[in-house]
DNA sequence: GATGAATGAGCCTTCATTCAT
DNA sequence: GATGAATGAAGGCTCATTCAT
């Protein structure tokens, strides 16, 4: 037997996004990747399950490497405001880096195909800096709210501000990633 | 002759709001709307001049409400931490008020289909919201920063912390709507 | 009780034939015959039973007004050259005349419409000039065969050479129709 | 993979022919056209761009056939009453062998896609005949009329005697043939 | 493993016609 | 008589997916 073919593979996963970047995520059809693949559509049905398993694959591979990029060097023997700029640089420059993956997610999540990814597969990447978080709160060096609360102005902003559709003017500028970031530790900081 | 009967216009911009919210955006075909509305397709080729004009106009009829809803009774000459509230409380006033226009909205924003939206149909919206936050800024009572920045964390908040998907846990109680507020406010001022 | 207005048959009746001119036989909706009329759809159904009713009614008004205009100043006591020649001059005039009239008729003759015109209806107007002809073929003036085969020279060319998709470069002028005339006269005399 | 079936291919365009025939261009729908062939309308899709591509292919494929059997067999050197008759003969033969094909084309071509069809293409297979014509008139045995003219009276009779509904009683005998081309040529001989 | 052919279901839209005023 | 609203059926076409090689 052949063994699958990792650079097909890629290709299907590069023309997805790019495909949904260009063209929007509902007029992505399987037709569509799999002839900006190179690759015959029923070529997509051996890699994945069907359309759902592709998009949602593509969806988690992107946000994996997001988390691990948020994540790199992190060290938090480090004062918690330089840990969370850290960390909070670290995303943009993800987004700077990988616009198309980016935006990519974005249009994911809001999609009726977000409700279909399992919960914990986000979760789990988000153990790490929600234990960053809560040692803030414990230290009473961050404001003592919810979560949620604080995730919508550590981390929500920079998906906002990211987003050339909302932003149109906010450039991912060290100067203005820095600024942003005073604006978020002012909100969330006790 | 027959006049244009109000419950029919009615009924299917409900049933678009409806449909959207429950199988979201990609699988709301005229078909189905017409069906929960309980009207035959082609009548809302009466109402509206194809599917992109109903989903437009209904979103445009949605953002209107929302933004009067907003600036509802709102005194420039109190104080702007004030002013700000009161704008802020509105917002989310309406979204407890209105869960599925809301919801239809955010759908809307981040399909295709937005992108036919002239963008100054909604700015002339936000022009007195962004007055009232220039003269913040000239007064030196917020960060001299750009609108976007301010949007981001005044604005913005109030739609992820409203989206059940993104903050599963944020209730849209009283004391939660201050204590975000709080942090917007911590933001941006100055 | 209101008289039916002629006014808005004949304004029917334009309309059908200017649209079937401009957009073709199967794009002239009832919807759109009735916009150009400037009036209701309904209405078309108080003055004709259905649209295939409107098509054909139109039909046989300009086939009657096509004949009695090649009949039209007949004499048939001149010679049969001369008598013919006459027929021949009207028809083309005639066209000449009212070239929407023509095409119309020309359009609806090749639809599946045309199938549903009693042919007696055409007919009728036939009967003097297969008299004129027969008679011709008695006096051994015109070859002693079918006529179908003399229409197919003496009456088809007509419509063949004044159909500009056909004859791209025959006009309507009077030596053309002349040199047209001794062509089919030699065709058919004896 | 699997190849293309010929079959299937020739299943669609002998359905299409046979329906245009039986119902008429118009209501010759893709969807009955594909149930007729019992295929898939979502087939023909693979086959051809969309119904106008379907349409135009079928009617330039007649088109040709008919032309190369009129042209069959033509010997430039015999007489030119001679080539002409053969000409003629060949037609009718066709015609009387593939009614059902030349029924076709004539509905085609007064059918609004009649103007999707490059007139070149048709142009191409006129070529041969129209240098045998111009020999006849230079050689003066022809009269010196305009193409068109001479059309009007060798080629389209071809059409209108072998419409059945134009010209119910004419068979295709050979006599009716010959008696019609003896017409034809009193036409156009000089 | 890889492919292009093949498909039924569904898409948005327009149609000829009727209804209610 | 005249109308605009209203409609079920059908239009051409694309879709995600499977088949056969």
């Amino acid at each position: 037997m052949r063994i699958k073919d990792e650079l097909k593979q890629e290709a299907i996963i590069k023309a997805t996004v790019k495909l949904v970047n260009e063209i929007g995520f509902v007029y992505s059809s399987v037709a569509k990747i799999a002839k900006e693949a190179d690759v015959s559509p029923a070529t997509i049905y051996i890699y994945y399950k069907n359309k759902e398993d592709l998009l949602v694959s593509t969806y988690l591979e992107i946000k994996k490497e997001l988390s691990e990029a948020i994540l790199a060097g992190v060290d938090e023997t480090q004062p918690l405001r330089d840990t969370l700029y850290h960390l909070w640089h670290n995303g943009f420059v993800y987004i700077r880096k990988n616009p198309e993956y980016f935006r990519y997610a974005e249009q994911f999540s809001s999609s009726p195909y977000a409700d279909l990814v399992d919960p914990k597969s986000i979760e789990q990447y988000m153990g790490r800096f929600s234990r960053i978080i809560q040692k803030g709160i414990d230290q009473k060096i961050l404001k003592n709210v919810s979560f949620d609360l604080l995730m919508a102005f550590m981390y929500f902003p920079i998906v906002t501000l990211s987003n050339p559709k909302l932003c149109k003017s906010f450039d991912l500028t060290e100067a203005n990633i820095e600024q942003a970031f005073t604006m978020a530790w002012d909100a969330i900081k006790y």
